[in-house]
DNA sequence: ATTTTTATGGTACAATTGTATCATAAAAAT
DNA sequence: ATTTTTATGATACAATTGTACCATAAAAAT
């Protein structure tokens, strides 16, 4: 067999430009040939590892959500392990408010691909929720190890938080990102958000 | 001078289309000529009527934001009138959810025009964030008002609560749109979240 | 050394898109 | 009745886009 190229590593350059593109001028305006520009090879290199642009566009999905997914799984285990699970429920938190290059390409490029697959069935029909659902579980499990840890009144649902405090930080993602709220206030929010979970009596 | 014919009428068919279109198969696939046929008028009464494909969006932006002002200020002057600011909080956060064709597009569109104006800075610096600041404004007058009648402790802070309402609701949307969350769940979840902020108490 | 398979370049093509242009109907004003 | 202005139709055009096709370099296998 003939000249061998790491394809993992090519096909990993090519997905690259792309969501480097997709942040600098909409994945809406994401072109097979821009996409080939950018990462600095032939626009036929970009079809020979993959095919189509649905299959260019499907991979890129997936890239961005296992490198999120990674990411947050590398700090998990991380520095971050001697931390109290309250603080890492506010580490979170922040790190998912878009005020860095990082979480600001992922929320746009995540939200933009969430706007296709509204009215893309093909599209909606792939791994879209899994990430939310795992990072849901993930808060779930955090805020039932606060219950235990004592930090975390019983009566709070854990399940109702994890959904609840997804939802606001996407919310606040999306309001920074168009500039409605600056990123500190929406940290703000969320740190005040939980010091309200945080302090939950009965009634 | 000669044949007249109701411009504003025109247009809001028109826009109307664009909407109707940008729902059925996203705001990224719309075109001139998609439009001009949903609205079963020639191409060129649509670069009559709005003269760039720039100036259409904009205008169905417009038209987008208004319209949905205008069905909250009709509900506000309505039956509505009536009930406490509490319950007009809630009936709040449930039409914000994206369960019934007008609020989903109202939600698929807005996000659609808002991931646009993430890169693209002629739509950013438009009127973007005005609705959801006017909405805001709204909620936290809401919460005053229940802090006047007694119903809403007088720590809670009305701004923060707005914020934090609205960027839940937005965010739960999201998820509803996607199929992360049905919409019965959402409803759940922002029911739940506003009996929290009305039992807070001074710990 | 020849073959065979992978990797890559170049380019052509049909379709689509936004826009521009030319024409004309239709009706009010003169 | 002629003119003038608005409203609308038809179509042409250049640019772009996704994809297909043809070629070939390069290296392993024979």
């Amino acid at each position: 067999m003939p000249k061998f190229v790491d394809h993992e590593e090519r096909c990993n350059e090519i997905v690259n430009a792309l969501i480097k593109l997709a942040t600098r001028i909409g994945l809406h305006e994401v072109t097979m040939r821009a996409v080939a520009a950018e990462a600095n090879v032939s626009l036929r290199l970009v079809q020979y590892y993959f095919t189509d642009k649905a299959g260019l566009m499907h991979a890129a999905l997936l890239k961005l959500e296992a490198d999120s997914h990674q990411r947050w799984a590398d700090r998990l285990s991380g520095e971050i392990t001697s931390e109290s699970p309250r603080r890492i429920l506010e580490i979170f938190a922040n790190e998912a408010i878009p005020n860095e290059p990082d979480s600001r390409t992922f929320h746009l490029v995540w939200l933009s691909y969430a706007v296709i697959a509204m009215t893309d069935s093909v599209m909606a029909s792939h791994p879209f929720a899994d990430g939310p659902k795992r990072l849901e579980r993930q808060l779930c499990n955090l805020f039932m190890e606060c219950q235990r840890d004592g930090s975390l009144p019983a009566q709070v649902n854990p399940s109702f938080e994890a959904t609840r405090l997804i939802a606001l930080v996407h919310g606040l993602g999306t309001s920074v990102m168009i500039g409605h709220v600056d990123a500190a206030a929406a940290i703000a929010v969320t740190q005040r958000h939980l010091d309200d979970v945080f302090k939950q009596t009965k009634m």
